[in-house]
RNA sequence: GGUCUGUUAGCUCAGCUGGAUAGAGUACUUGCCUCCGAAGCAAGGGGUCACAGGUUCGAAUCCUGUACAGACCGCCA
């Protein structure tokens, strides 16, 4: 249901009889055609490129196209009129009743209303978080782990069957280190004086596994070589870790349906099978690198490696995929695992990586387009910094003295519905300013509060209404008169539950989840302006006491206005408040 | 040196597949509370969309170049 579509679909209709009646050449592509709202809305309800876009293909001047094309639109009985505006505009108002209807679709929808069948049939993996199994997650990790979530949310929506994941990076060397720091906090447990040395995390969270450990392991370990300890604790460590993880990625909401584990790529022949894959393609060389450009390289030497060429798809250079100790490098495994999704049969991968992992974007396509031969497209969406404040003061973190702001941190103090739609308000490649007090303030300045207030009201007068002893169930609510939602800002407020189903196409399209903030936003300013406009004009108001027909036409529209903010903010992870506090 | 991202109102930012007079918030001025609490609404001023070319009926949007800012650039993931 999508009112644009609808109408785009009618004025597609009569461009082909147009093509029928020889006012068009055969063959023309309306693909550019477009139906979408007017920025001015006095130019009228919806407008068409159409003659525009077709005025040159056609051979024909968009004056001509234009009237015949107004002569076909006007016999519709949902056209009230038709007229040529601008450089070939077709401004188009359609009868009250079409918009009047709407509200009702929207209710009987419910949460479905503004779901797509775009994503029909199509598979999609969505990567996110995939932190280090090191320590908690931090604010940088929180942003992904957002924007992750509410892309994963839009895709469902618009109808993919999307997979939510969390890659483990627990087969490198930062595991051991994580292994060695569990030690000292060991030995520290024990009673001895431990030194921090660069390579080593410091963080004070290691202190309570040092204890646990001495207390499941007594002093076995004190004294002994790292080759006793090193797999054991290691492991030991990880879990705990992803333990720690997982519980930090409830607290935020986020529920991942697989975490797949690096350590599973090794020993079994993923990783080999994998480059085997790109070796048959005759990809895989041993060669040596250029010397990385403009800075100095001052320990460089030439060397060969095993080599990816990873070029062939779109890289700058090709890329190590082993270590002259005979090792793989990093991306070998990240090639396995790749390969995998690719052989689980997704339409679609999408990765989401902080910016400071901006420079691997090229050599993960390239590597997912060789393995797939093309078939299977992977998006890389960067999410840019968080720059934390306190009262419009930076916020300083440290990653050495181990002082740094973790998820825990801020959702304890802001909450998790306001760190998520928070984190949503700006693109996802734009830096992002988090300032703890403000995203507090129970003010206009803060745009989760402004939404929320929108659906309370809305509740709020249910309410009330319930207790004048008007019904306002669905079912009633339904089947109301719509006809008496006439008011401008009534129909303003219907117009703008009309894009949403557009907007949730374009927003999917883009991979831009933010986009649902912003529309939530304009929503919810369409309903406070109508609620205020209540003020002045009781006849505006949703709850006539003494008229229940008109009052449950109006609080229909309330309903429906109600499920979009609820449908949007569930994308978002957040949950509508049903009254403000 | 190269790659990627960004540059829009005093400040923080939206801007759809290229569409009509480029929009919000904030700040400033001025009004408005019996439908939840004004946590809201209305009105006003504020712009060379970084700069220069190009593509076309039409460019903040696409292409090229320049300037500035940030991230990244072989054996760390």
């Amino acid at each position: 249901m999508n009112l644009f579509t609808d109408i785009r679909a009618l004025v597609i209709g009569a461009l082909e009889t147009m093509t029928k009646e020889g006012d068009l050449p055969a063959g023309l592509n309306f693909d550019n055609v477009t139906v979408e709202p007017p920025r001015n809305p006095s130019h009228g309800d919806m407008a068409t490129n159409a003659a525009m876009v077709l005025a040159k293909p056609a051979g024909q001047k968009p004056r001509y196209i234009a009237e015949k094309l107004i002569g076909i639109l006007s016999l519709n009985g949902e056209i009230v009129s038709v007229e040529i505006a601008g450089p070939g505009f077709l401004n188009i108002r359609i009868i009250p009743y079409v918009w009047q209807s709407l509200v009702k679709t929207v209710i009987l929808s419910g949460g479905a209303y503004g779901t797509s069948v775009m994503g029909a049939g199509k598979k999609v993996n969505v990567e996110y978080v995939s932190a280090n199994p090191t320590g908690p997650l931090h604010v940088g990790h929180t942003r992904g782990a957002v924007f992750g979530d509410a892309l994963a949310g839009l895709l469902d929506y618009a109808g993919y069957e999307v997979t939510r994941e969390y890659y483990v990076n627990d087969g490198g060397s930062q595991v051991d280190v994580l292994a060695r720091s569990v030690y000292l906090r060991y030995l520290e447990a024990h009673g001895q004086e431990v030194a921090f040395e660069d390579g080593t995390y410091p963080g004070d969270y290691l202190i309570p596994l040092g204890q646990a450990l001495k207390k499941e392991v007594g002093n076995a370990y004190l004294d002994q070589d790292e080759q006793i300890w090193l797999v054991k604790i290691r492991e030991y460590a990880t879990e705990a870790m992803m333990g720690m993880i997982r519980d930090d990625l409830a607290l935020l909401g986020v529920s991942m349906d697989s975490f797949f584990s690096e350590k599973s790529l090794y020993g079994t022949g993923a990783i080999e099978a994998a480059i085997d894959n790109l070796r048959a393609k005759k990809l895989i060389y041993e060669g040596v690198l250029d010397p990385p450009k403009g800075k100095k390289p001052e320990d460089w030497e030439p060397r060969e490696q095993t080599l990816f060429k990873s070029s062939d798809h779109g890289d700058d250079v090709d890329r190590p995929i082993m270590k002259s100790d005979g090792s793989w490098t990093y991306f070998a495994p990240d090639i396995a695992y790749h390969a995998d999704k690719v052989n689980r049969g997704y339409d679609l991968l999408i990765n989401i990586f902080g910016a400071d992992h901006g420079g691997y974007v090229k050599r993960m396509k390239a590597a997912v387009s060789a393995l797939s031969e093309g078939k299977v497209s992977l998006e890389i969406k960067l999410t840019q910094l968080v720059k934390l404040f306190k009262d419009g003061e930076p916020f300083k973190m440290s990653k050495r003295t181990g002082t740094f702001v973790t998820l825990r941190d801020v959702v304890d103090q802001v909450g998790a519905d306001v760190t998520r739609f928070v984190m949503l308000t700006r693109k996802n490649d734009a830096p992002l300013d988090f300032d703890f007090n403000k995203v507090l303030e129970q003010s206009r300045e803060n745009p989760v509060y402004y939404v929320q207030y929108a659906h309370a009201r809305g509740r709020s007068v249910q309410r009330r209404a319930v207790e004048a002893g008007i019904s306002v169930d669905i079912a009633t609510l339904a089947a109301a008169d719509l006809s008496r939602l006439s008011h401008d800002a009534e129909l303003g407020v219907i117009r703008r539950l009309a894009e949403w189903p557009r907007l949730i196409e374009i927003a999917a399209r883009t991979n831009e989840p933010h986009r649902v903030a912003f529309y939530l936003y304009e929503l919810a300013s369409e309903l406070h302006a109508l609620w205020n406009k209540g003020n002045e004009e009781p006849t505006l108001r949703f709850l006539q006491v003494d008229d229940p027909d008109t009052s449950q036409a109006k609080i229909a529209l309330l309903q429906a206005v109600c499920v979009v903010i609820s449908a949007g903010l569930g994308i978002l992870g957040v949950k509508p408040a049903e009254e403000m506090r």
